[in-house]
DNA sequence: AAGTGGTCTAGACCACAGC
DNA sequence: CTGTGGTCTAGACCACTTC
């Protein structure tokens, strides 16, 4: 909060800004509370306001705050903790997964990093199930799910009207099969248009990219791409998974 | 500006820009390779500087490029997978894990959060550990490791005027223990000076932060606080953790 | 209509790497 | 030294939510 700063210079600007709002945030708001709008805060600390953003940007990208076009910045509150590794191995779909099942279609084209770890040629076609993840009442997860044909051969009828319907049956026909195990990667990635709207966040939004490889019958069978909101989630692994808030 | 473009304008212009550059990275450029600098980019595409970079940064998020002050612009190297889960049950400093100690003390004070999973109130001592990790020559994380002191009595004295010998000792005391299980979370947080420092990023970089607890009769002993680059590393976890990227 | 955050501009200067 | 990316400014307009 000094004044002359003789030698403490090379620090930037945004980044000092940032931790004095960070302190200020956990010793004079509470969650949920609303903040001044940027035009104010930068006039406050004497920045430009795209100084200011880049500091908001930092702190929203730790999920301390969260901003919404037209209404406002908000202290935003603790990451919610997600389970994703539930020790027991299920396919997707098994009564109990927090994933609600959103459309399905057989798709001829996939992306060229899932044809690889399904083994299969981009071209040959895959069951694609959409699926939708909500905890604590706000979308967290946005799932695409690859299964290859083959491997459901009593599902092969795309046939009824309803997206979800055709969705519950894929998932329903993969129960049947025996799972021989299953690995998982965890990066960083930015949300796609259709994710961002599932996610309610806007396009290019940071997101926890989970790809999830199913092995049935000695070779690879579903792949699982879901993408977190990094802002909002905090993934858990192993038994005690996710102690703070988790529903059931 | 251009031209007309009576009902394309909803997109934001540095997403467009991305979705081509991302387009050029895959078609025209090879690993490596360096870019056109921002000025002669910015006014290729016809934006400002500022817009230009909005879309690099994005790019940079998703590992696709790399940006080095005073250097320039090249194009990144496929994410390296590293294995975070190594199903055995260890102790960090197990033989034949991928990290290296740096320096070790006895501090009175750790992390709010830290001292809640040990279960310790935030000022009684703890162990801290500083460790490396680097994978195909370039550093991939920097680890903050906490244990109680009251957990390793044979090690209290905190003599040796080698910080890295300091470490090894504390590691070489953990081994000793029983491990009951371990359990995880993964979130996004962005790199503090000294792990920016470790890392060879800027501060503010965004890091994938793995935090692990470590129980040991009946209770928590050792919390490991871990930052990985999230731009150029992919978290590998499960029983064929990190095989190489390509599959031939 | 008013107010918010999101996008974009055209400049300027700084910190750092390499010659 | 030159050239690069990193920071910062002061303004403008747009998209969205709310009243």
């Amino acid at each position: 909060m000094g004044t002359t700063q003789l030698e403490t210079a090379p620090e930037p600007k945004y980044w000092h800004l940032k931790t004095v709002l960070s302190d200020a945030l956990d010793t004079e708001f509470s969650v949920g509370e609303i903040l001044p709008n940027e035009r104010d805060l930068a006039a406050r600390f004497g920045v430009a306001r795209a100084t200011l953003r880049q500091a908001l940007e930092q702190l929203e990208l730790e999920g301390r705050l969260q901003r919404r076009r037209g209404v406002g910045t908000t202290v935003a509150p603790p990451r919610v903790g997600v389970a994703v590794d539930p020790a027991r191995h299920t396919w997707p779909g098994a009564t109990g997964d927090d994933w609600q099942p959103v459309a399905a279609e057989e798709a001829a084209t996939v992306p060229a990093p899932v044809a690889r770890l399904l083994e299969r040629a981009p071209g040959e076609p895959v069951h694609v199930v959409r699926r939708s993840r909500v905890s604590a009442g706000r979308p967290v997860a946005a799932e695409l799910l690859y299964v290859r044909t083959d491997a459901l051969p009593g599902c092969a009828d795309p046939a009824g009207p309803d997206p979800a319907a055709r969705a519950r049956a894929v998932l329903h026909a993969l129960q049947a099969l025996d799972l021989d195990g299953q690995d998982r990667t965890v990066e960083l990635g930015s949300a796609s248009a259709e994710d961002a709207k599932q996610l309610d966040r806007l396009p290019g939004a940071p997101v926890l990219v989970v790809t999830t490889r199913y092995v049935s019958g000695g070779r690879p069978t579903a792949v699982a791409v879901s993408t977190y909101r990094a802002d909002t989630c905090r993934l858990t692994f192993g038994e005690r998974a996710a102690e703070p808030v988790l529903t059931g």
